[in-house]
DNA sequence: TTTTGCTTGTTAATTAATTCACAGCTATAA
DNA sequence: TTATAGCTGTGAATTAATTAACAAGCAAAA
């Protein structure tokens, strides 16, 4: 189960949260073209996907909801759920911070960080802020193991140095900035500007 | 140039910010290793990616930074800029404005929408945000084609509607949920959410 | 009971993306 | 001038991701 392919994984939390909406319906069992459809893909990468994680539907029936989705949190989530540190309480740090409060989930933001003093020593959605320097010593107080860089770029970097000394063993990264981070820690980065000025791109070439 | 792989195409934007960078320096001309190094990725990507856009770099040289930006710009940029809403004032909605505003581009957000009366008749970062009700008529008046979707997840399929109707050519989805276009729309989604559970994922996969 | 139609699971084929490997060139050093 | 070292550009090979194709099974209809 460690070594299914990154894309796999993106469609398994797709899936997930599909699927919950399903239940929320009343439906119990589902085909792999009716996920399929919700997704905008084929049935054939469902089952495929599936396959992977060695889940099998009933055939004539479909899946069962309930327990594909509890078989997808097995794979994702651990028993205990995964601590969470927020670093930059601009607008994006905060779309974080409120989404999770919001869905409660295994993932859960347990510090903020920032160096604006009209931030620090505050709570936003019940996630104190902390000033930067403090951050070693509250992720390792906190067990913190997964880190969202939200700062300015310029910035990025060192934080993320310290994440990385501080023991984080996951990033991601929402500045433009790309990093680099040790073999034993993962790196995901995402920049919003870049996907815009994709859009651009192929809105430009498509007329 | 019209078919460049998307990956290639991300990979280009992500390139003309780097070499922005470097022209800030001072630097006039750069190799392909060097890109590579500051985004890390491979060498033979950035020479290979800068063939099929038909440059050429100066052998032992490497590429001339101002001409190669320039270029990309052509590839990109639409001569006038292109002009964007954001649909959804929320912290994301804030986040593309605020950024797109700091950053003069040619990409522009020239209206914003909401529903919420405090937000309504307001101006963020020179935005002017207007009720939902008028994204027809504004999108059209103001000849906006690019559309950011960064709303609650439960009326983006609505939103989405609306602004194919009103003849917007490429869409930005920030929601988790979903959506389908017609094929003369490009559709680019990206979810916040999908991105944390995969690196939670690795997390729990690696020790 | 037999047939029909529909769905799963999977192997094989295809397509897309990346990397290898190296020919060809040129500035610099010898 | 003649090596030498280093970088570009690109076909060929490799790897990753997706899609096609279909055997196998089962429920419902005939």
């Amino acid at each position: 189960m460690k070594n299914l392919p990154d894309k796999t994984v993106e469609r398994l939390c797709q899936y997930r949260r599909s699927l919950n909406n399903q239940l929320a319906t009343g439906k119990t069992h589902i085909f792999s073209h009716e996920i399929a459809n919700l997704l905008h893909i084929t049935s054939v990468q469902v089952r495929r996907d599936i396959m992977l994680i060695g889940h099998s539907g009933t055939l004539r029936k479909g899946y069962d909801i309930k327990e594909m989705v509890k078989l997808i949190g097995k794979i994702i989530d651990t028993k205990e759920g995964q601590r969470i540190a927020v670093i930059g309480m601009g607008n994006i740090g905060k779309a974080f911070i409120h989404y999770l409060y919001e869905k409660r989930s295994k993932l859960k933001v347990v510090a903020s960080f920032d160096v604006n003093p009209d931030k620090i020593d505050k709570t936003y959605a019940d996630v104190y802020c902390y000033h930067f320097g403090r951050l070693k010593e509250i992720i390792q107080k906190e067990d913190i193991k997964i880190g969202i860089i939200t700062t300015p770029p310029m910035v990025a970097p060192e934080v993320c140095e310290n994440l990385v000394t501080a023991g984080i063993k996951g990033i991601l990264n929402f500045t433009p900035k790309p990093l680099s981070v040790p073999d034993d820690v993962y790196l995901e980065e995402y920049d919003m500007i870049t996907s815009l000025e994709k859009v651009a791109f192929f809105v430009k070439h498509n007329e």
